[in-house]
Formats: C-alpha cells, sequence, structure tokens
RNA sequence: GGUCUCGUGGCCGAGUGGCUAGGCAAGGCUCUGCAAAAGCUUGUACAGCGGUUCGAAUCCGCUCGAGACCUCCA
C-alpha cells in the first residue's frame, strides 16, 4: 500500500506524510474574515482542506483541524491608517463590530453547512485570544524580535532576518523586497517598511480595541494564526493550510512569529490551495468579481444560466486538482453536473443491486480499490480518484447485463468502497434525494397514479393522451423517463 | 518593474521521457410508438520555434500568450 505524499509548498516538494504523533494528525488552516459574505473562490479553499481532513480521518488518523475565525485585526489600508476591516464595515452600517462578525460567521456556518463540510474540531475567534496574542508579542519582544514605537509594537524583520531566512516560504529576497517597497509619508513608526505590525494602538475613533501592556490598542494582520495555532496544536504541528494569496506576506509572517516566539516555525507541511477565477480573473472581494454561494444554489446571477445544487459545485471544484488555478463558467458546471448524476444513478443502482451472479466476478475490486488509494495518496489527486469513479460507474452498468461481472460479494465490497469515496472523502450528497425527502413519498403515490394512468393509455396505444400526459407533466418541471421495465420520473434535472 | 506559475483535442481538466486519463459536448449504434432517458461506441490533443535523446506533451533554451504574488483578500 502506497503512503500518503503530500507537496509541501515551503520546500516545493513532495514529502511522504510522517505525523508527529502516530496515528494522530494536526491540521491548522486559515479561516475567513468575517466582514461580508464568503464568496465562491474563499468555499473552493475551505472544501479543499474539508477533503484532506476527511481523508486523513479516511486513512485512519484521529485529526484535531483548527480553523479559525478572523473577526477582528486584519487592517484594510496602510498600517499607519490603524483601522481595521470589522471595524470600517460596522461604522458604516452604523452597527456594534461584533454585530457584523456574528451576522457574517453566522452566513459562513450557513454556506459550510450547505456545502456539506464537516465543522472543524476548534474554530476558534481572534477575539477570543487577545490574551494569547498579547502573551505573544511579550514572548518576541524579550527574545528581541520586535520593537514598541508609539504605543505599537513592530516585527523587527531586519534583525529577525540576521538569523532566520525571512521570506523563506514565499522564495523572497530581502533585498529585493527592500527596494521594490513604495516609500511611505513619514508617518510610519516602523523602523523599516517590511517590518509588520504585532499590536497596533488604537486611534480615538477606533472602536475594536483591547487593553494591553502597552495601550489600548488591537492585533496585528498576522499574529493570531500564529498564537491560536501555537495554543492548540503546539509549536510544532503537522499541516498548515491556507489559499494560495497568504502564502506573503501571511503565512509567511507567521514563520516569522512562530521562530521568533517559539524558535520553532510551526507547521511541518505548508499547503496552499489555488484560486477559483471567474472569467478568468481571481475572485475578490475588493474588486466585485465574485459569484457568492447563495446565487450559486438559487441561479441568481448574470455569470449562470440556472441553479445548481451545492454537491454539483462540490463535484465541480474536486475534478481539478487543489494546487491548480480552477476557472469557473457556467458550461463547465453543466458539465460537472452531468457527470455528477452519472455517478450518483450508478452508485443508487449498485445500492439496489439484486442478490444475483456468482460469489466473486470477474471485476478486481481489490486492485481498483488500490488504485484509487494511490490517487489520493499522490498529494489527494481527486480527479484521478474521481477518474477511477468511473470506471467503477462502467463495471456497475456492465454488470446490469451481466451479473457476473461484479459478482454478488464484489458489488458489496465495491459498494462500502464507493460509499466511502463518494459520501465520506469527497463529501458529496445524494441531493436529488435529499431535496424532495420531506414530501417524497406523498409525490410518489401521486405519480404512481398518473402514470398508471399513462401507461395504460399507451397499451391501448393512444399516443395523444400518453404524450399529453408527459408533456404537461414536463412543462411542471417532471420528467417522465421510460425505460424497458416501467416509466420512471425525475424532478429538475 | 521584480518573483513565480501556467499554456493539453469543441469545452473543462489529469498526466510529466516510451504504455487509452476522466467528465461534458459531438458523430455512429442499441433500446423505443415517437421523443426523451439510459447503455454501447468513435475521435489521437499537448502555444510556437530550436536543442538534448533511440524516443518529448513531458527535460533545456528562446519567443508569444495568460494568471498569481509583490498592498487587505481563500
Amino acid at each position: 500500500m502506497s503512503q500518503l505524499q503530500i507537496y509541501d509548498s515551503h520546500q516545493g516538494a513532495l514529502k511522504t506524510f510522517t505525523p508527529l504523533k502516530e496515528g494522530h494528525a494536526g491540521l491548522y488552516v486559515c479561516g475567513p474574515t468575517v466582514y461580508s459574505h464568503v464568496h465562491l473562490g474563499n468555499v473552493r479553499t475551505f472544501l479543499s482542506f474539508d477533503m484532506v481532513f476527511r481523508y486523513l480521518q479516511f486513512l485512519g488518523y484521529k485529526v484535531r483541524y483548527v480553523r479559525n475565525i478572523t473577526d477582528a485585526g486584519h487592517l484594510i489600508d496602510d498600517a499607519d491608517e490603524g483601522e481595521d476591516k470589522v471595524g470600517r464595515r460596522a461604522k458604516l452600517e452604523q452597527v456594534e463590530p461584533m454585530e457584523i462578525a456574528q451576522r457574517y460567521t453566522v452566513n459562513f456556518h450557513d454556506v459550510m453547512r450547505a456545502f456539506n463540510t464537516l465543522p472543524p474540531s476548534i474554530e476558534p475567534t481572534a477575539t477570543g485570544h487577545i490574551v494569547e496574542q498579547i502573551s505573544m508579542t511579550q514572548q518576541l519582544l524579550e527574545n528581541g524580535w520586535a520593537y514598541e514605537a508609539n504605543g505599537s509594537i513592530y516585527f523587527d524583520v531586519d534583525a529577525y532576518s540576521k538569523v532566520h531566512p525571512y521570506g523563506e516560504l514565499s522564495g523572497r529576497n530581502l533585498d529585493e523586497m527592500r527596494s521594490g517597497t513604495r516609500e511611505l509619508d513619514g508617518q510610519t513608526d516602523k523602523r523599516s517598511p517590511i517590518d509588520f505590525a504585532l499590536w497596533k494602538k488604537a486611534s480615538e475613533a477606533h472602536i475594536m480595541r483591547w487593553a494591553s501592556p502597552w495601550g489600548e490598542g488591537f492585533p496585528g494582520w498576522h499574529l493570531e494564526c500564529s498564537a491560536m495555532s501555537t495554543k492548540y496544536l503546539g509549536t510544532s504541528f503537522d499541516i498548515h493550510g491556507g489559499g494560495m494569496d497568504l502564502k506573503f506576506p501571511h503565512h509567511e509572517c507567521e514563520i516569522a512569529q512562530n521562530k521568533g516566539a517559539n524558535q520553532d516555525g510551526g507547521a511541518q507541511v505548508w499547503m496552499h490551495a489555488n484560486m477559483l477565477t471567474l472569467n478568468g480573473k481571481r475572485m475578490s472581494k475588493s474588486t466585485g468579481n465574485t459569484l457568492l454561494p447563495d446565487e450559486l444554489l438559487s441561479g441568481d446571477s448574470p455569470h449562470l444560466s440556472k441553479a445548481y445544487p451545492a454537491s454539483v459545485a462540490r463535484f465541480f471544484i474536486h475534478q481539478a486538482h487543489y494546487r491548480s488555478v480552477l476557472d469557473f463558467s457556467d458550461e463547465a458546471l453543466q458539465a460537472a453536473e452531468k457527470g455528477y448524476q452519472r455517478l450518483i444513478h450508478a452508485w443508487k443502482a449498485l445500492s439496489e443491486r439484486p442478490g444475483e451472479g456468482p460469489s466473486k466476478g470477474s471485476f478486481d475490486v481489490d486492485h481498483w480499490q488500490a488504485q484509487c488509494v494511490a490517487a489520493m495518496n499522490n498529494d489527494f489527486n481527486s480527479p484521478i480518484l474521481i477518474a477511477h469513479l468511473f470506471d467503477a460507474v462502467k463495471a456497475i452498468q456492465a454488470d446490469q447485463q451481466d451479473r457476473s461481472l461484479l459478482g454478488q460479494s464484489g458489488a458489496k465490497v465495491l459498494l462500502q468502497h464507493l460509499n466511502a469515496w463518494i459520501f465520506d472523502v469527497l463529501g458529496l450528497q445524494d441531493q436529488m434525494r435529499h431535496a424532495h425527502a420531506g414530501s417524497q413519498k406523498a409525490l410518489d403515490a401521486a405519480m404512481g397514479i398518473v402514470l398508471q394512468a399513462r401507461k395504460q393509455a399507451r397499451d391501448q396505444k393512444d399516443w395523444s393522451t400518453s404524450d399529453a400526459i408527459r408533456d404537461q407533466l414536463a412543462a411542471g418541471g417532471i420528467q417522465v423517463k421510460d425505460g424497458t421495465d416501467g416509466s420512471t420520473y425525475t424532478i429538475g434535472e
């Protein structure tokens, strides 16, 4: 059996996953900033790491998955402005900052539930860990990697870089960064433009503020993740994940803070999920090139021709590797929906397979399963896994003609494996069924009568009546499918 | 401007020195009262130019094109 290999973006190479504590895995992922709705690009990252979380569990690891909520602290303008996103939005809308954070946190959880992501083991908030952040800042001051200026504390990149390689993660060169940084207008307290804030003094207008040894203020951009990953996973842990756009400066600063305070860079492996683009450009809250989850689920967007179930979006996203840029389009979604339906229909057919045929079939289920595992062990290559799932689809369909292909035990084992891959690892759902679960029984009864009436008309070759029934049902969104052993119906496919 | 990534058949998207990726669409076929659905089947692609090699989509160089980061952003 192959071993799990993960691409470490720190080293730029595949690494065999060897957990620090056998049988356990610690995973930290940068969560959302809750000052507005998450868009589908954000969702892609969280789905990617949800898949990682699920697969680690599939492999038998006991996983502690920590994903934070940033409800304070990220500066909106230059460090000099000293105003954070949550605070600014709050003033615009005349509400309490925590009201904003709460609203969008609830929305975020709704979205995550809609996309069937598993909740993290711990979901800490930045505002709930001010004490830890102050403490880490003090540690950095004591160790000589930070300095106070006018009530604010900055990380001293120049001092740090004499001992540690700042820029190691993102492959940046300090001299180039210095020359490339634009001149600030002299209002800064920073010794060097590449220094970053650990703690910012709050101006009078700033409403999110906490007491600290340096006066009232708020934590800097990058500190919360260092403080919270250390608290819940330790100074050294297995995997740190996040979106590609966080690699610099956010993750670079995290490493510097961790090394500066804990003498350890934190994560053994850094994973970066790539961007989801829309019209060839990355989705971004600030440019407005976004698609919201609600718009996808309702179809209410100029980018979409129809609504799509969340599982279709999941399937679409997992059909691309997490490290590749994926371009979102209505056409691509439609293609994904068809494929997803074929997969689910085959799974359903297998789950309803009668116990026919020999015990052991000719399809080598063990070999097939090994291929699936090998695909996922190769840096979570979900597109290859899905390709293998379609091999199973083909076998299931052939088996309907010739029951010796799967055989009784083969069908049983294959179904167990498929359940694990489709539902447990990929996190897909049989949404066509779920969507109508409540009224399904009543609808089935009514449709049974309608289809029976149509069958009578067909038996009498009364085509005008049978076609009228079919057309009128179609107009109502119900599609009749005539098979060899009777008619069935589907809704909204 | 600097750093980096990518460019695969009509579309999406894997692969990374020799062996059919896969999905969707399209053509053909089966089934069918018709249609739909469903199933079977076909298609030889790797931006351009040059080089290395017995052999390159895969390695190297150049050119063109696209994107990301360098400033908050998954």
